[in-house]
DNA sequence: GTACATTAAATGTATATACATATATTTGCA
DNA sequence: TGCAAATATATGTATATACATTTAATGTAC
């Protein structure tokens, strides 16, 4: 569905303007539809962000800061999101010795097979995303990187 | 900054992978920037679109249905961004005498002149996407559409 | 070594999002 | 008419986001 029907207004300022509502649009409805997929299992989507970060790092721990560095939203407060993996026992906290201002997060096994169990079944990647052919994946990437310039 | 150094993440699994999480970083930047032009107008990015479609409206008003059609984040809770936006005086709710379930939101004269000065001000469309050329902008908006489809 | 700045993480508060449920009203049909 | 289904909005709870502040530990200048 165009976007003008999408969100009924026919008229854009511009091209600009309606790529820009376009693009947080898109957005939105992605991140929608895999919080969907998310369910199931238990995790929101900054939830399994973390979790991913920890499985990239994984034997080694991870310090919150280097959490918040690879986040997408970097002003999300990884503090409380770690809370709430380490109540579900998905991540291990603890203080750290060389400096102990900051903190050793570890993912757990419980995790990193729910992660598996999440590879197997749904979060494989099946997105709207896979209805642009490579070139155009590749022009997106293209754009868009021009966009934040 | 290439995607790669924003999150420093140098592999993805594919250019569909890298182009869906370029796109909910993008789109997160964006709205990171607006908000924070609009903070010193006192207002957040729902509050000023929920304003923005009350305008468009404007002399008449909007029931909260019609509201939550024009959102880009439907679920998000239009009663209580509505009940926000009455606490500043910028909306005045009434119940709707033709239908008592629904509910008559209309903007103030007070919400009308903020909006006029954001338009002069700040909010006057000056974003990343203005990187683009028109025809690029044109593109994205193709390419957005498709993801949707 | 003490004082001050810096850094890392946690916490507090307001707002927004996600989703379930409640309440009031209207619609539609037996 | 009477009553169930549908509709419009509001509310409750958990989580996340935005931003300011606090606390503890470390680094650095004197």
């Amino acid at each position: 569905m165009r976007i003008e029907e999408e969100i009924k207004q026919e008229q854009f300022r511009n091209e600009y303007q309606k790529a820009y509502i376009n693009l947080l649009y898109t957005s939105s409805r992605l991140q929608v539809e895999q919080a969907a997929l998310f369910k199931p299992f238990g995790l929101t989507l900054p939830q399994f962000n973390i979790l991913r970060i920890l499985r990239g790092q994984y034997p080694k721990p991870a310090t919150i800061s280097l959490l918040i560095e690879r986040m997408m939203d970097k002003t999300s407060n990884a503090s409380r999101i770690v809370d709430r993996l380490e109540a579900k026992e998905l991540v291990t906290r603890k203080q750290c010795p060389e400096d102990r201002r900051t903190v050793d997060v570890l993912i757990t096994e419980k995790a990193l097979a729910l992660l598996q169990k999440m590879d197997e079944c749904a979060g494989s990647g099946r997105t709207g995303i896979n209805n642009l052919s490579e070139t155009e994946a590749q022009e997106l990437n293209r754009l868009l990187d021009k966009i934040r310039e």
